[in-house]
DNA sequence: CATGAATGAGTCTTCATTCAT
DNA sequence: TATGAATGAAGACTCATTCAT
């Protein structure tokens, strides 16, 4: 699921603690190399989840370079020496939990996407269930932006693959006469910013509109254009 | 123009060396608390300048963090120490700059608005000249975007006001009857969010397309959208 | 016994590493917050000793402001960041180096007080216990004083606390009939001012007199006086 | 009066701004080498006067270490630079002050001690005198004190001069058959010492005491001692 | 004489990372 | 695995002093 780097615990292996497919993704990353941080005993998962949950928190609340391992390590609750037991370095953490999160979005967004009947309402489902997202995960916003100044890389690729995703949608919906697209990757590119910027001011700066309100009135936007008539 | 914050050596005070509309500013800020760190003489201007210019160039391509005081007093070509006869810290001059960035991106896009013919027209125009100007100067986009994290009020404000800034002009369209909008504010943030990643896109990652074919696909879906009929 | 400082490595604590009825202070201050900087492990007791020691060396040797983090750590052969492991300032070690010192005072010079048969015995007897200490330990006078610049509070506190235990005295001693005393506050802070400039000219800056010669001489001055007849 | 360092404007020549005996020490001064500072014009005088006024009110109120030369120019309403017209170095104001402090002292007290009818009564309104002038200095007290770190020479000039006065008058006493002294050095430290910590305790620490009854007090103690009877 | 911009050595402090127990 | 003491490179900031105008 999750991509990963060499030798360093995953987020898909931290899956593991909770989910069914994670012995498989374990035994997987137990086959790695020897720098392997994969935790092997439940005690050693529990641990890892927890100081992935509280990095997760402190880098939502105070940003990559106001958080130290010892803020992390304390909120997790165990010794500042854990935290290498786990991770390769702080920026390890860090990409991790820009990789998870990704993929949280992501897979919160899905299937309201998937149940939509035509495409214009996909974007629509996506959008709302986006900005619902973003209200309850506000850190995620946070977490994410910074990225681009942490870990270029993983900031890119997610908008890259946002953006491809929404292309395809896009290009889907034109093929089945739904929607007519000038330029597809522009387009996306567009939808992307919007909706971005839309979970920026209606879900975390303020939430004095309901996520369907946004959603409708953006989606109108974009099917119909303001030009009137 | 540009707001100022007690006892620091500001932007206004360096447009003083540039601009004619400056004095005004300068003379207002030299009336200031006796902290006050704006230059007296014609060298202190000139030296001020160097710094700020240094600074943009340093915080653009290394981002904050990573940008040591040394980087810029050398590359201004001062003294470390002549650093702090100007800016009491590495946040403060970074804030001088948002503002500063924030001003010059609106002062670049303001004529192309101011000349187009209509509502529609001018938000083309105005992310045209947008993407211009964002491919000229990379670093802007860096500057403000790293604002969220290193000085949040300035990040707010700039959005807020650009924001602002569109939902007047989507009122005064509508009012005259070119455009129908359901929420201006709505829309203005999910025109902007369109701007500011195909800014990023097409601006700072890539430049396989022009910045007038890029305005015209997202004009086109502001005007219409892209419901086929 | 000694006063304590939120978060502060405390010389109560240090105390735990040499004498018995350490154990309870020591317990106590591990109590206390989460920041404490009291070490948990013997390993961690001993560095904290050796700074402590390294650090009165060094403030006794150079004075406050002349004495670096690193003469402290390199005398106390640890590196400079293990300096910040026990205390958070340079003002921190020196707080506690002042109460310390003032502790160490106190504890030398009381025995001999106690011992002495009367009033005016034991005052001589103090004196004479004083010299001796400061002969040994001339740092210890350069810190109390030089306190009275980076420590104000601790500065008074001394030497309040050593005026309040002359009065105590005094008082008893006028009460049991031994002496007449007009004004204990102003008599205690008369003999405390005496003993210490004489702890300066005989015991700091030079040693042209026994203690015992300069406790006579005090002492004949305090009992009857200039007065002949 | 007041000793010379090599090339340095001397208080004496800053009283030439005000006394009639000055001509001469300014012409004296203007004798000196060729990197005297001392002020030629009248313009020059005042103000070097008034930098030596807020050097003393800076000095007194933060202490040496923590006064900088801004502090001092900025209170005397002259420029940064202008303090090195006057003065080589922060050690040296610091020093020209002691020594006028330690002057302004002994010619505030000697008055009030010549017109004594003996050397008891000479000692008692020396005190007398000492505590009127210390709260109304409270700055000279700190600036003293401080001489201890900053420049040790003085401070010990200071306390032996001051021993060396109290101990002549003491030996004249004796002579003259007023009083009977053991050792005329040590007596002379004790009371200097008192007069010292009585000064702190109820000159600048604190005024619930008269000059007057302190002197009282005091002067019973060491007239007839505190042996009842 | 006065001014204030320029200088840069010096210091404290932080914190990611290592490692012995 | 867990712990927390130890490490030291790195960096922001201060401030006495110099000097050209």
């Amino acid at each position: 699921m999750a991509g990963r780097r060499s030798g360093a615990a995953t987020v898909a292996a931290s899956d593991a603690a909770s989910g069914p497919a994670a012995d498989g993704a374990a035994a997987e990353a137990a086959a790695g190399g020897a720098t392997d941080k994969t935790p092997r005993t439940a005690r050693g998962r529990k641990t890892l989840r927890a100081i992935l949950d509280a990095a997760a928190a402190e880098f939502g609340a105070r940003g990559f370079h106001d958080t130290g391992i010892t803020h992390i390590t304390q909120r997790a609750g165990v010794a500042l020496g854990t935290f290498y037991t786990y991770f390769n370095s702080k920026e390890e953490v860090f990409r991790a939990l820009v990789r998870d999160m990704s993929a949280q979005v992501r897979d919160h967004v899905a299937p309201a996407i998937a149940a939509a009947p035509d495409g214009l309402a996909a974007e629509r489902a996506g959008l709302a269930s986006f900005l619902g997202f973003v209200r309850a995960h506000k850190e995620i916003y946070r977490i994410i932006d910074e990225a681009e100044f942490v870990d270029p890389d993983s900031y890119r690729a997610h908008y890259q693959n946002t953006a491809d995703r929404i292309a395809l949608r896009l290009g889907e919906a034109e093929r089945r006469g739904d929607l007519s697209i000038a330029d597809t990757e522009v387009v996306a590119w567009a939808i992307m910013g919007m909706n971005v910027f839309l979970g920026l001011r209606f879900g975390v700066l303020g939430d004095d509109r309901t996520p369907d309100e946004v959603a409708g009135i953006a989606n109108a936007l974009i099917a119909r254009g303001l030009v009137r008539g």
